[in-house]
DNA sequence: AAGTGGTCTAGACCACGTG
DNA sequence: ACGTGGTCTAGACCACTTG
């Protein structure tokens, strides 16, 4: 049971990655190049490109090459709030320019979106969707949910976030730019008041060659009563 | 830019095994299957597997087949304490007995260790490895370490969580029975006093193929001061 | 003995970006 | 025109499980 050959050749680059000896942004060589160093084929020296871009230290843009993550240490910083502005959400993590823009329109509720609210099919919600980018890239979009007449999570009492990996939807995946079958994060809030009401519901997706880690802080006192 | 043949053969799948036609622990046909009924090459009818192992539909286990998961609707929800009880931690996530074994040992701190402690290397600290187990599978390992003389996290004001997809460390690997080159899901907490020392430190692993989603619950009520 | 997933070879074509 | 990543073919061997 020994070490596939693309685990071993991966974990050279991974040390030497962070290490600091190949920079973010420097250029790998290609899959043709590593199989030839490496004395393997094609198809290994991709499972090994595969993996490297799992772990979040390549990503690999078509028809150009495999360049080592600019930023592999971006984390998304709970509770992220999809109304508030942008430096709030990002600011701390980030010494680029940070860009969010916003559309809302009315639409019926689908089921799935029926659901989570907990109203009916075709009942009528205020759909907003946010997109941001850092510089030209895109690092996020979310749906966000509410029931009409509520703008806001003033009225919000807990949030609940579950995170996952799944394939975005048509229109984020245009936005992010992923290849079809590309895996995104998704992260899905459920904002709720005391009533126990969902005031705001969001789907947000980021690309998953830009976070390393989504990282959440709490607080362990307990909340005032 | 069509879509690649893997994508749309796991997109079938994907549905059938959502909708329950394909109920939880059915086998699927083997790659070799998939490949001649879809007329596709063995390597593309592994990329469908692959996918739907990402998608956390499907578990394969070496020289058997591929399975339908038995539960991906298995959370993982926080905060989650390593050193309470199972039934808290899991209790309302799942019907079957879980169960938890712990070991405690006084060890020197590595440099890792000592960093996130805010010690010096070679210091002496308490570690627990704590293993997770649901009827006879493995769902969860950690590495906790404490400084000497604090027990438990009663001190602790703040918790904080980063979730990212790594490779487990071997013995974390060979608990999980996973496969060399598998990502794990990867939990690191840190537990600060008010003083902002850290108490308590986890690794946590999890086998991917066991968790759908990482669920985060959170009061958005002030703490006291 | 047969079947399985996992790894691997040695080729191929395509669409597109860069020089 | 060339190199790139992405997809794909048609085979192969291995270690192991199951019947």
């Amino acid at each position: 049971m020994a070490e596939p050959a693309y685990v071993s050749i991966a974990s050279g680059y991974a040390r030497r990655i962070r290490s600091g000896e190949l920079p973010a942004g420097m250029q790998l060589p290609s899959v043709a190049e590593i199989a030839e160093q490496n004395g393997v084929s094609p198809i290994v020296a991709r499972k090994t490109v595969e993996l490297l871009q799992n772990l979040g230290l390549v990503r690999t843009v078509q028809r150009r090459g495999v360049f080592v993550t600019s930023r592999p240490n971006l984390v998304r910083v709970s509770p992220e709030h999809q109304m508030q502005d942008a430096e709030t959400t990002f600011g701390n993590e980030s010494d680029k320019k940070i860009r969010v823009e916003r559309e809302t329109e009315e639409v019926e509720a689908d089921e799935d979106v029926a659901n989570v609210l907990g109203i009916s099919p075709g009942v009528r919600v205020t759909r907003t969707v946010t997109r941001g980018m850092e510089d030209r890239r895109a690092i996020s979009i979310s749906d966000t949910y509410q029931p009409l007449g509520i703008s806001g999570i003033a009225s919000a009492e807990d949030l609940e976030e579950a995170v996952s990996e799944a394939l975005p939807s048509p229109a984020h995946a245009e936005w992010l730019k992923t290849s079809p079958g590309d895996l995104a994060w998704s992260v899905e809030q459920k904002f709720t008041d005391s009533a126990g009401r969902v005031v705001m519901a969001s789907k947000i997706s980021y690309p998953r060659d830009r976070y390393a880690k989504f990282v959440f802080r709490m607080s362990l006192k307990p909340a005032e009563e």
